[in-house]
DNA sequence: GAAACATTGTGCGTATATCGCACAAAATAT
DNA sequence: ATATTTTGTGCGATATACGCACAATGTTTC
């Protein structure tokens, strides 16, 4: 039930000889535990990838050999060092490390959750959080994702790219109504990055959870290039959209204006 | 300069044949990339990895291939998908989500950042935090590690398992003096691993990093197992250890009991 | 408790995919 | 312009990963 929007996964196309089978089918099984799935038998993920019952056995061997999962006879189950491999990216990216102190000033000035997310696929991924308390029935947090779509990064990132690409992703994802306020329409949704082009930012309204209202706005680096979305979701019940406006985007713009200065990627 | 703390990396052993070679290369690949080198050309990852150059290529192509990274004709770096991999673990472990918010409400209450972790090797990783601002030269978050042997939540931990057990990870782990008061020999740390177990916590006094002090004691499950730690950390300056037990102890313990009573692993 | 079923561990022959060298081409440095 | 490093690619040899099949163990069902 994971609803990762995933693209064209083309994997045994490209039979370059380039690729290294082993290292695509490991992927595959790490990626195989999931919220529904924390611990998995050899037939499960076998079952699960589709693959050989002998080969995950070697691949899931390999991965508790190395100490990235655990056996206890019967199950499989990652461990914490598996965080390696995904806060390499953190690591190596700065964005993440440069905005998180200001996302917790900015949520201590608002009183507001504030988050960074970039794009990947029709996916936005958290890459900076600073949290209040729980607005939404799920718990967000660093790598964590949401669709595109339908959340308020998703729609300031889609609105500043061009428009023929984000009609692209958009077509590719599958856009369920989660609330019934939430726009799922091709050009409805056009329209709709349109105007958040114009303006500058996003609000969705109640569109990804009822109770919840969230505003987002592009972050830039020095050379002008989108590198990745700000926002500030809230309460429906606290705040107003008006609220969100006056009171919310004015931060966002500073925070918005302040990294424009100092962010150089690489 | 990635002070990871490695146990003994058996790699070409093993050979129970039942090891899948392409995998352990492709982990070996992805973790090269770190905050020192973000960005890196086919021969700077043979270097690394002392793997043939057409290996680490073919290796690299299949990462590009799945999405994982992106290679601009020169470099390679990783894009935010491979937090897929690593953040499996955090969705499939419990007790993340669980902590998260009871993390965020102590962190209300007391004013301060408050995380938790877990042990791997002898690193300490961050699994849920709530922080505040930042107190700490680095900045950090979940998925950051810290060495066990001179932090609180570390102590924690080796404090709580078998002392023979404790003293094996201590010996193998290199324990420079982050700070002049910083305990480093094996004799002083056991005896302070003891003192912790009789007394139920651990503090910090600036031996990880000047300016710093925090108090940290272990996580049960329902079955009395020690499963993470929890802490509290704080400037120095502002916070006197007196005010560590008296004042922020109790909020510690509160949430460990309350954890106690809920958390039921797997 | 026995029988039916599912899952696991393992051995093995085969085919293929991975390896690492070596050479040519391109890029970078001197 | 020359020297040096890096990249792309072909290729042949080897070993490696594969997937079947059988035995052993574990789990459900009646």
């Amino acid at each position: 039930m994971s609803d990762l929007h995933d693209e064209d996964s083309k994997v045994s196309k490209d039979r370059n000889s380039n690729m290294v089978g082993g290292l695509i089918k490991g992927l595959r099984v790490i990626e195989t535990f999931d919220r529904d799935h924390p611990r998995l038998a050899i037939s499960d993920v076998a079952r699960e990838t589709d693959m050989d019952r002998a080969t995950c056995r070697r691949l899931l061997l390999t991965l508790v050999s190395l100490g990235y999962a655990e056996h206890d006879g019967k199950f499989f189950k990652l461990t914490p060092r598996i965080l390696r491999l995904g806060y390499s990216y953190l690591h190596t990216a700065s964005l993440p490390s440069i905005v998180q102190p200001l996302l917790e000033q900015m949520s201590r000035e608002t009183e507001e959750s504030c988050s960074v997310s970039v794009l990947d696929g029709q996916s936005i991924v958290y890459i900076a959080r600073a949290s209040r308390q729980r607005v939404m029935s799920i718990n967000l947090n660093v790598g964590s994702r949401l669709p595109a779509y339908c959340s308020s990064m998703g729609r300031a990132l889609l609105a500043f790219m061009p428009p023929d690409q984000a009609r692209k992703l958009l077509e590719k994802a599958s856009r369920p109504a989660l609330t019934a306020k939430t726009i799922t329409e091709i050009l409805p949704l056009m329209a709709e990055l349109a105007k958040i082009k114009r303006q500058g930012y996003a609000i969705i309204d109640e569109e990804l959870e009822l109770g919840l209202r969230s505003i987002a706005l592009p972050l830039y680096d020095n050379r002008g290039n989108v590198v990745a979305a700000l926002n500030i979701g809230a309460q429906a019940a606290r705040v107003s959209v008006k609220k969100m406006r006056d009171s919310f985007l004015p931060h966002l713009l500073h925070l918005q204006a302040d990294l424009r200065q100092v962010y150089a990627p690489d």
